[in-house]
DNA sequence: CGGCTCGTACGATAGGCATCGTAGTACGGG
DNA sequence: CCCGTACTACGATGCCTATCGTACGAGCCG
């Protein structure tokens, strides 16, 4: 506080508000979950086992509505985001998850790729 | 047609339609699961492992709106459903889902539970 | 038969949401 | 300092959905 005019720092104005790990919801997780390009997104996510930025994913749809996407996932405490320089970063937040709802996020994910093999091959 | 009048024997007409074990979408259940009213109802129905009346289940809604949420999960393939004189029989299609997505249902259901204990108790 | 209970169907309503396009902000590099 | 890249904000649109009320159909019981 005080004079300072540029209030923050570095990236001022660029924190990306997350539920803490008690505020999340098992009904808001399943409803991020259950729309297909967001649990593409969460799959490639915890396949690589890495941050990965926004424009790494090649989504059918305009950057805009993947914005919006993302936002669900971050506020349903599925993801975790950050910026880094002008890219903005995505992390599965899998410590949290598996410590609210023990094995939920494996069977999730195993349910989505064999429902994946079943039928894409 | 043909000689007899009353067309079908009992119950006529009132068949429901369910989707096959291999048109449930794990999308739709999870859509199906992200609503407090139908996760509540799957928790009680998994609970008793009987199958239950649609009655049976005291929701702070209206009747309409009830059959709504029952069809909604029946639509996902979430629970099967039939009618048992003017009662209308709720079941859980365990064997569909864990043939499906084995461990699934179990992880969701000891999430809620889990959720309950945290935020109820 | 008459009435009761259970559940359905249909219409209305209000809110949510996936999508887009356009205009704009933040950062890094030449 | 200017430009390109990455992402955002905002408004519009059309669809889906949770909710209700009312009117109705189906089966049971006296």
């Amino acid at each position: 506080m005080g004079g300072v005019s540029t209030t923050a720092p570095a990236t001022a104005g660029r924190d990306l508000p997350h539920p803490a790990r008690t505020e999340i919801r098992l009904e808001a997780v399943l409803h991020a979950l259950s729309d297909p390009m967001r649990l593409q997104i969460v799959r490639e996510l915890a396949a690589e086992r890495d941050e990965l930025t926004c424009s790494h994913f090649d989504l059918p749809v305009t950057k805009s509505t993947s914005t919006h996407h993302f936002r669900v996932l971050r506020e349903a405490g599925v993801v975790r985001q950050c910026y880094r320089g002008t890219a903005k970063m995505n992390g599965l937040r899998r410590e949290d998850l598996d410590d609210l709802f023990p094995g939920l996020l494996d069977s999730l994910l195993s349910a989505a790729a064999r429902q994946a093999v079943r039928l894409g091959g």
